[in-house]
DNA sequence: GCGACAG
DNA sequence: ATCTTGTCGC
């Protein structure tokens, strides 16, 4: 897929702060959907051992029926250090790599991390969401910010995550004996039809088949 | 000032 | 994220 270059990427954690700042703007927390939905992609990354290069995985499943159709690895040195409020300005360079080499492109993307349920309300899901202008949903394995009620052991079962007085997005679980995840919006997608879609893509696993498949090819196994 | 802290 | 062995359960 064509990727239109956005703004050049900051070296300093003030001009990043100043980026995220700006383009949270432009988030659109409402469904701006093309549905049918055909197509869902997942990805994800992985470093070398010495964490000096980054490899990035895009996969793309059909939808419903959750096929492997298409998938695409790009590989670059990492240029920017983990910092918890930062993830996307060290993981979207290679992901926009990887997702240039896409034939198939998809109607929605999940993402390894968080949507808005960020301190700027600008998480990687948001930040790959509104570069490319489409639907985004953020998929993290663990909490960033925000606070929630006990969750019950069911399958589906979502209790709102709040922060500052907001709800930011939900903490879903998806199986049944196994921590929950924190979904939330990345952009042009609600917060309930990103929990239906992280649902309808984890009939099996906690995690959903899109992140799976590509969580296997970043990780070189 | 003291903790918390996506991957 | 990555480094790591065995172990519990379907």
């Amino acid at each position: 897929m064509k990727i239109y270059q956005p703004h050049t990427w900051p070296q300093t954690l003030e001009a990043a702060i100043t980026i995220q700042e700006s383009l949270s703007q432009q988030v659109i927390t409402e469904d701006q959907l093309r549905e049918p939905i055909s197509y869902v992609a997942g990805v994800d990354m992985g470093f070398t051992a010495d964490g000096t290069v980054s490899r990035a995985a895009v996969a793309v499943l059909s939808f419903p029926d959750l096929q492997v159709v298409e998938t695409t690895l790009a590989h670059r040195p990492t240029s920017f250090p983990y910092i918890p409020g930062f993830l996307s300005f060290r993981e979207i360079p290679a992901v926009l790599d990887a997702l240039e080499k896409i034939q198939t492109v998809p109607d929605i993307i999940l993402c390894d991390g968080q949507g808005i349920a960020h301190p700027r309300r600008f998480g990687i899901a948001s930040h790959l969401g509104v570069i490319l202008d489409m639907p985004t949903i953020g998929v993290a394995k663990s909490l960033l910010i925000g606070k929630h009620q006990e969750l019950p052991e069911t399958r589906g079962s979502w209790q709102p995550l709040i922060h500052k007085g907001e709800t930011i997005g939900a903490v879903l679980r998806t199986r049944i004996g196994v921590k929950p995840l924190y979904i939330s919006s990345g952009h042009k997608i609600s917060l309930t039809t990103a929990i239906d879609y992280v649902l309808h893509c984890t009939p099996k696993y906690r995690l959903p088949e899109t992140t799976r498949v590509a969580d296997k090819l970043a990780s070189n196994r």
